[in-house]
DNA sequence: ATAATCTAATCAATCGATTAATTATAGGGA
DNA sequence: TCCCTATAATTAATCGATTGATTAGATTAT
């Protein structure tokens, strides 16, 4: 039994999108990668703008199940983000098209990022938000810490190695990097920073 | 005496590759922004990829020279790294399309990045990592740090605040963001982290 | 007057979308 | 079970519009 062809356009095109770009893909492309007709593209979708769509729905949909599934609600705000941290990183080392997609819609947004970002980033956002003020209410964290500039701080410290380290690594030959190395490197400098701790 | 026509391509070039991406640019688009004639991009630039490996260049000449021209050997690793990062972040706060031509090619990278990508990253990656190297020997940082992914966080943390904060104040209203405070906050993270120093 | 710069017109190729015709699938009545 | 019908799914062919590039000629500057 064959996967339906609207499966099979969204799966073809979620790599063709990443890699590219929307405006970069040609529907006769992504027809082609799910070797379907082209005009099922229109049938199914109503357009290249709907398949896009689709795509970055399917996408965006597992990283927001990822978060509103969990349940931590004995952990501590410095548990709690720990975790989260490790989630975002451990979610953004197994899904490349994921990075990809969402780099790209930050450098060149689409209208149809629009609808799913209002859901998605303010989830992520009061997640974040809320576990940093209470940390910083109860006094584990600092006190001279404002949450809003530590969040976009620490969703940069894991977000940027997954978009950059490609690239850099082609120009910087030497660099061998490994995704679970640089989890344990991250969620240490979000707590401590770079700065030896004297009283250790 | 009006600038030459090959000046004036780049500059109109430069905010439409910028927000929108190579791709979904128009020669034509990209004349009438110029007030010129569409057939100048051939004749100066060899094409519309010619054009827009120009608009690279020029930008990122700019952040290269930046950091080429800095001297600062009689600094600690510390002082160092803080001038650094509030380098990048001022740099990232007074160009708004750098940041967006850097990580649409850092999405989709495109054949005309290539060969600018050695020499930007490549001085980039070896002042930072150089510095953190020098710094973890002298004790100054910790010990346990590895310079290759705190490079990674430290750039993650100073880029993508400037990429996500106009996209996720659309979705989060309430969020009123300022570059310099963001500044403050971030080189404190770099050092220091989130987390109470009780011994302050 | 020689070369550099610029223009309007046009090129073939490709774009996203649509059409009309065909095939596949499913449900109901006898 | 069989046929009939209605709907869904798919196809090849083609639509007008736009794409990047090129041409041959006009204009400007040196």
């Amino acid at each position: 039994m064959d996967k339906d062809s609207r499966r099979k356009l969204i799966e073809a095109a979620i790599p063709l999108f990443a890699e590219k770009g929307y405006a970069a893909v040609s529907i006769r492309e992504l027809a082609a990668a799910a070797q379907v007709n082209s005009a099922l593209i229109t049938y199914h979708f109503g357009g290249k703008e709907g398949l896009y769509r689709a795509v970055l729905e399917d996408q965006f949909t597992q990283i927001v199940e990822l978060f509103s599934k969990k349940t931590f609600s004995d952990l501590s705000p410095a548990e709690k983000i720990r975790e989260s941290a490790q989630d975002m990183i451990e979610f953004q080392s197994r899904n490349p098209f994921f990075r990809k997609l969402l780099f790209g819609e930050l450098s060149h947004t689409t209208p149809s990022f629009e609808g799913i970002l209002r859901d998605y980033s303010f989830r992520l956002y009061r997640l974040f938000h809320e576990t940093l003020e209470t940390g910083i209410a109860q006094g584990e964290f600092r006190q001279d810490l404002n949450s809003s500039y530590a969040l976009f701080a620490i969703l940069g410290m894991v977000s940027y190695y997954f978009i950059a380290h490609s690239v850099i690594e082609k120009a910087v030959p030497e660099l061998r990097l490994d995704d679970h190395i640089f989890e344990e490197q991250a969620v240490e400098m979000i707590f401590c920073g770079i700065n030896e701790n004297k009283t250790k």
